[in-house]
DNA sequence: GTAGTAATCTCATTATAAGAGATTGATGAA
DNA sequence: TTCATCAATCTCTTATAATGAGATTACTAC
């Protein structure tokens, strides 16, 4: 997390110290042991000691055998609160249910969190999911119709930064070479309501994607994705169309939930 | 979370009074202001924003409509990671897959956290699921299949103060009442293998439970909950073997895996 | 028992978290 | 625009509590 701009030179507080033993636990090393800790993060053993004995009493993370530990109860549990609490998911969650009833596809929704897009519901037709999108996972800002359809949506003064810092990824896919390019393309986007993307994020999926918007500003993104076989001119048409309009129910039910 | 049993007198220390703003976020208030967070704390206003600041920052909490907080992305992701760096749900998915496909029922891994049980794992068959499990939801200690599954095969040592603290409880399901009837059922159900309860958790739904084991250790339990009107002891005989028989898989695996 | 390791404790030192109050920043009204 | 109001952050001093070296204790395995 972070700023995710510059990589935070300012001299953390021991809050924070302790809350950089979490940021180690990823997918590819999930367990570490107290040794391994205090060799990355340069803590004392007594230091390391204390921060993980706060950790335990919290439930962030709980020992596992041989000594290691992993992320903890705690974590499954605020997830679990979270998912019961966020209006977004509560408004959205009918649309994502009729949505993918009514085609062979997976819908999303989708907050956005400044530098990435995090998807917080997900539900997949039971014939032929083209790709799974659980809860939890991040997307990148730079691809795809999520991505675009909330920067379509952003005042031009958030969205220089994100063309600029995203600039080469947006080449690739196609939105344009020169910034001017992109903002032509996103004004296009705006019209039209939806954003639609081939295959940026993953290969033979189409993704059509249109902004959740609160107080007019937009907060995240409902998103259908269909594998590419399936895609014809006149599928998409209705599906983005059903989309938009899913996308602007939610945002009426907004301003009333504090989302 | 805490210890659990005392409220715990001992001096929070910084990292402490962080985390415990955490704790107020609850499926009864999931959104807090600034002003009722110094309110219910105690917190002086510096102090309050200045924690609110490291938990924004690493994602804890976000700022929501209205100047309030609610539990921010990085739960998500963190639930994300453990669901996907989990050992005991990669092993028990298979499990519960295949018996949620060969009964009308709910297939549940549970984790075992010291006073009380977490369902990591729940998968519904698509008929009629009697009730609802979802990942992240605590159960009781006291009552329920999972909760005496556990407890039959704990050393007497770890169990006398388990059966001490939830008496009332094991005593209203007739799990018995004096500690020697409790201890007595508890030999029955470590020689059966399997826990059996009626509409203890869920009035209607019989729950059928076996340990997962860790080194001869309960670290979880498997359970399959079926709809009372199904339950017929011809079928709750099946399936109690294969449960037992599951959970007996699965802790063949778990002392490779480090649960 | 005993070796070997892991976890915790002691305590002097010093960094730093806390708080009162001032200041700045945002928002909306006239 | 200016002003009022509320929210958030800053300043700076003080007292508190976090730190780390090393000793001690608790576990495990043999």
């Amino acid at each position: 997390m972070g700023s995710g701009i510059e990589p935070k030179l300012v001299k953390a507080n021991s809050q924070e110290r302790v809350l950089a033993v979490l940021d180690l636990f990823t997918e590819a090393r999930p367990q570490w042991s107290p040794e391994e800790l205090m060799k990355e993060l340069g803590y004392t053993r007594p230091t390391l000691y204390r921060y993980l004995k706060s950790l335990k009493d919290s439930g962030f993370v709980m020992p596992t055998r041989g000594g290691r530990y992993a992320l903890g109860p705690r974590v499954v549990e605020m997830d679990y609160l979270s998912r019961r609490s966020d209006p977004l998911i509560a408004t959205a969650m009918p649309h994502l249910e009729r949505l993918s009833a009514a085609h062979p596809c997976t819908a999303l929704a989708v907050r956005w969190y400044g530098d990435k897009t995090l998807c917080v519901a997900s539900i997949a037709s039971s014939v032929s999911p083209v790709s799974s999108y659980p809860r939890g996972r991040p997307m990148p800002m730079g691809r795809g119709a999520i991505a675009r359809s909330i920067m379509a949506f952003l005042p031009k003064q958030r969205v220089m930064p994100l063309v600029a810092r995203y600039a080469a990824d947006l080449r690739s896919v196609g939105v344009g070479d020169t910034p001017e390019d992109i903002l032509a393309t996103l004004k296009r986007v705006r019209r039209a309501g939806v954003a639609i993307a081939f295959g940026e994020v993953t290969p033979g999926a189409v993704g059509i994607a249109a902004p959740i918007l609160d107080a007019g500003y937009p907060i995240a993104s409902l998103c259908i994705t269909i594998a590419g076989q399936h895609a014809n001119g006149k599928l998409i048409d209705r599906i983005s169309s059903e989309v938009r309009e899913a996308a602007w129910q939610i945002s009426a039910a907004a301003d009333m939930n504090s989302m």
